[in-house]
DNA sequence: TCAAAAACAGAAAACGATTTCTGTATTTCG
DNA sequence: CGAAATACAGAAATCGTTTTCTGTTTTTGA
């Protein structure tokens, strides 16, 4: 592969004129029509490398997140690298499997490859996290940072969206109503219920009444817990599932024990659009404005590393859907 | 952030010693000891950029698809970053949005970033591509490439998925069978047409019993097709969706109608595994071993980066989960 | 014990760009 | 026209590593 020097000779002209040429400094007309030959002539392409090495800036930034098997993730690094791209920087992605020791790695890895900055969805406890990534500018997706130094967040607003599943529920009348959580060990399970338990309370509803379940965030906690309620003396007349993974395994444990959801049960769904539509009657379901939250992540860590300061929280409204999963109770 | 040059001084001992000791080189024991202490004390990352340049190799394969919000891709992602990962490289991801223009220039990108290898699924027909790849190692995943320098081929056996799915229609008494089929100009439709083809005419089936119809690779056209079957004067007894998006949009629009895949009509999907385990009854679809092409075609790439011959083309059995979605012809 | 062999340390030259700084050509303007 | 100002070219330093090559130290073995 052609480089600088070979284009130089090629042109007649000194590296230091082609460079300068390529990066918009004013050169003889002659010498940039002769460099402008050169380059299509060898097909130049200049090294990255050798670039970042002497302007020490890598021009990349990096995503470090759990999974890539997850749309809600991969739709955030899509929205967000289609920004960064527009601006020139490349988007480097790591995986952490949820395992904090990988995690360390990934990052160590990441700082290694001198990145820009960074956007992160941290198994480690975010603060502790922001701790790791040191000076970086970082921005966490779907966590909360304590820490304020180069770091921001961006993440939908969990809190009002429960708060608004749990006022439709109960403007439909219904009281007893099963809630399946993800592991209290996260962040955004504790805001969910919290936002759920706040609305209820406004509404008086006692809190003994509802049957709050948490597990892990998959669809097997999911059918799980929702056979459990199922099988409750006492069974719930809606549910409310918090999660893309907890919603299929709820609406799989349904619908194997021939509930309908909208006929036999009322039913909220979160994220997964394409079952809700699929679903007959179509499911009402909380969606995440995944573009969104991956197209602000990306814009505020650009700011961040154009020198901005960090401690800024962003909350992003969520959006509903209303199918027809949510009966009144007569 | 500490460089080479600070260690050494800190140990008390030249760059080189540095260097050496860090890459497995045989130091003395004193010196080792000093070098390990300086890191520690420095916090100390080789700068991987400057390391790039010397060694003039990135350890920085390219991954180019048309989007990331499909997991179809995302889940290849994956298991390809599982594997190189495993062996020092990173995975630089780029989405071309099924533009050919945006991804003629995604490919300018990556070489200037001096990747050492590319895999992709092109937008572009592959044997043009493989021209513009030129003599980087590349494998195309999804698509065959004719040419074959430097590049080799991974995908499902198309052909032979099909063949199956027809088969265990016709087992189960079905002649007249809708098929919906994706893009004429991809390369996976015409595999998985002429699989199903040939199955019919094996069974001796009139290609006038056949509904075979095409449209792009979305929710909506398996909607629309589905409906448009439905319509017919003579429906089909049975329907194969030939991909993740046209198997949702034909169960939407099979919901919709009323009809239960698996008793008003029997039914085979594609890919969508989660649809298929939440319908009731089950869906029988036939699976991709998506993480098996992932983790192949990040294999062969190591090999053709370490000089072994392209032009290898590796077709990889399908799977079919059978539901109860297929039922028997009285 | 001493020469030959082996082991290792370190100075310096890469890698391929950008950028500074100096010096020459060109332009401006009284 | 000539001096001052401006524009531009190019040599060389630089970024942070690796690697070669030379030279010194240590070890080996008779």
């Amino acid at each position: 592969m052609a480089t600088i020097r070979e284009v130089a000779q090629l042109a007649g002209v000194s590296v230091a004129t082609v460079s300068k040429y390529l990066n918009g400094t004013k050169v003889r007309e002659a010498n940039a029509r002769a460099v402008e030959e050169a380059v299509r002539a060898l097909d130049f392409q200049p090294n990255e490398i050798a670039r970042g090495l002497r302007k020490s800036s890598s021009m990349t930034v990096g995503v470090l997140l759990p999974e890539l098997d997850n749309l809600f993730f991969t739709e955030i690094i899509s929205a967000v690298d289609a920004v960064l791209e527009a601006r020139g920087y490349s988007t480097l992605v790591c995986v952490s499997r949820s395992d904090p020791m990988r995690e360390q790695r990934r990052l160590d890895f990441l700082r290694r490859k001198r990145i820009d900055g960074l956007i992160a969805v941290p198994t480690t406890a975010a603060s502790d996290f922001a701790t790791l990534a040191g000076d970086l500018p970082t921005v966490f997706v779907d966590r909360v940072a304590s820490a304020s130094g180069r770091c921001s967040s961006v993440l939908s607003d969990n809190f009002a969206a429960s708060y608004g599943a749990a006022e439709e529920l109960i403007r439909a009348g219904h009281t007893r109503i099963g809630v399946l959580l993800g592991p209290d060990s996260n962040y955004t399970p504790l805001e969910r219920r919290a936002g759920f338990l706040a609305a209820c309370a406004f509404h008086g509803i006692a809190e003994g009444d509802l049957c709050v379940v948490s597990d892990e965030y998959s669809v097997e906690a999911g059918y799980r817990m929702t056979r459990d309620l199922l099988a409750l003396p006492e069974k719930p007349t809606a549910l409310f599932a918090t999660n893309n993974e907890l919603t299929i395994g709820a609406v799989k444990a349904l619908t194997e024990a021939g509930i309908v959801p909208g006929e036999g049960i009322s039913f909220i769904g979160f994220d997964n659009r394409t079952l809700a539509e699929v679903s007959h009657p179509p499911l009402t379901v909380i969606v995440q404005p995944v573009e969104e939250i991956g197209r602000c992540a990306a814009e505020t860590l650009l700011d961040l590393i154009d020198g901005a300061p960090g401690g800024k929280i962003l909350h992003l409204p969520t959006e509903t859907l209303r199918g027809e999963s949510v009966k009144k109770l007569s």
